[in-house]
DNA sequence: TCACTTCATATAGCGTTGCTATAGGTGCTA
DNA sequence: TAGCACCTATAGCAACGCTATATGAAGTGA
């Protein structure tokens, strides 16, 4: 019934709240549990972890890592657009081979919590969005699109979750991703040749050149310089 | 401190609930509170609604209808599109001007309580969509285009209840709206005059017909032909 | 008018939850 | 050997959701 003996009690700690968070069909997991399957007393827990949100976050540390360690593992295509897709492919594919973990990750509405994650998650996301951006194939500010764009994964994954097992169709996570890529891109980026539909090509223009510069680390211009000279981009390319 | 002595219990207990689950700030209420509240004692509260959770879901048939409300006071514009983002728009401004009652309703993850609100907001999305498909301004069919939409929406609205509140920018909202209509819209309806760019006319021609052969409940067919019609139509109007 | 059923509320308490005040054991350094 | 962190256990508190049981009120038929 008990945990390996021979690890230290704070690493069963931990790997008893995974495991009993994982199996615990979406219902609450008490620490009594956690103490028992890892063969310790309440005392340890709040010992090592403080709180018992302490420990889920530990163990959502953990799982994290896993999610970014997935985001991450795949060689870059040479195309930042598909590799979004690929992305957003993997952050479902996350949420529905660990939907506790993820529903602990991105479900929590705590204020305090949540951000942190999803400012990590954000800026995994602006980071490919950012070459795309410099390849000219996006049309929005790559922090914005990137928001954007996991706002709308997570909506999807969650209502993949929540949705019973036998009517889960996939269809919904590739036609919102699509969706949602499809109206960041530009034209070119798109494939058709037909003319501008909306943003023109200088706003484009400013956000290519705006990525680039912030993925440079450009010393041509002094830092003050820089500044001011970014935020003027930003402002062009935040204009409808 | 206690409520209207006038009132029945049940509502008491239905008042004390909502007002109690309306200022606290995501933090549990217990049914002690409530009880407290309502001036009553824990069996009433039992004997009305059995359990906590039937307690919360009374409160939340109620919240729901004055969501539903909300996105039905609105004349229609003609421009069915316009009307979605009007739904849209009150769909997030419900979300934060009641964050906790939006989260009981769409934050919550057992999928027992939850499909059957998030399918009767599914169904208002897809009736408005169902006007611009017959309008030929949709490019997918109006179900699947209310369940990407919608999900979305709530990606978008949870994101924005997750996030501290100064810097709110309800740009992500009006951004990830506007890129969902636009990716399921037809050239037409976007107002631009260049060529397809994707759809072939023939699937939006199907999608249009569909739609309009739904809502108008036609009777030229005989049920078992208009079915096979309809599957084929849809068969047609989901290819990619 | 009186017994009888039915509905609604209260008293009191069960089992479980997260958490902790306190104390004891263990291994290290002096 | 003494002292000092560090770690763990015993025991128990307050709050939780919930319920077995009892009491009151209101209507019904004889």
């Amino acid at each position: 019934m008990s945990f390996d003996d021979q690890l230290p009690p704070k690493t069963r700690l931990l790997r008893a709240a995974a495991e009993l968070l994982a199996n615990s069909d979406g219902s609450p997991v008490s620490t009594r549990q956690i103490t028992k399957l890892a063969g310790v007393t309440a005392p340890t827990l709040y010992h090592h972890f403080g709180d018992k949100e302490g420990l889920f976050d530990a163990v959502v540390s953990a799982g994290f890592e896993e999610y970014v360690a997935g985001e991450r593992d795949f060689a870059p295509s040479g195309e930042p657009l598909e590799d979004v897709r690929r992305m957003w492919d993997n952050h479902v594919k996350f949420g529905l081979t660990q939907p506790h973990l993820y529903l602990v990750m991105f479900g929590n509405i705590r204020p305090e919590s949540r951000p942190s994650i999803v400012a990590d998650a954000e800026a995994l996301l602006e980071e490919m969005l950012n070459k795309a951006a410099i390849a000219g194939q996006i049309n929005v500010p790559p922090r914005e699109a990137a928001r954007s764009i996991l706002a709308a994964n997570v909506g999807v994954t969650l209502m993949l979750i929540a949705e019973p097992l036998e009517d889960r169709s996939i269809e919904l996570s590739t036609m919102t991703r699509d969706s949602m890529i499809f109206a960041v891109s530009t034209d070119t980026a798109r494939g058709a040749a037909t003319g501008d539909s909306g943003k023109s090509s200088v706003v484009v223009a400013a956000i290519a050149l705006n990525a680039a510069l912030q993925a440079s680390h450009s010393d041509q211009l002094s830092s003050s310089e820089l500044k001011l000279f970014l935020e003027w981009l930003h402002r062009i390319s935040s204009s409808s």
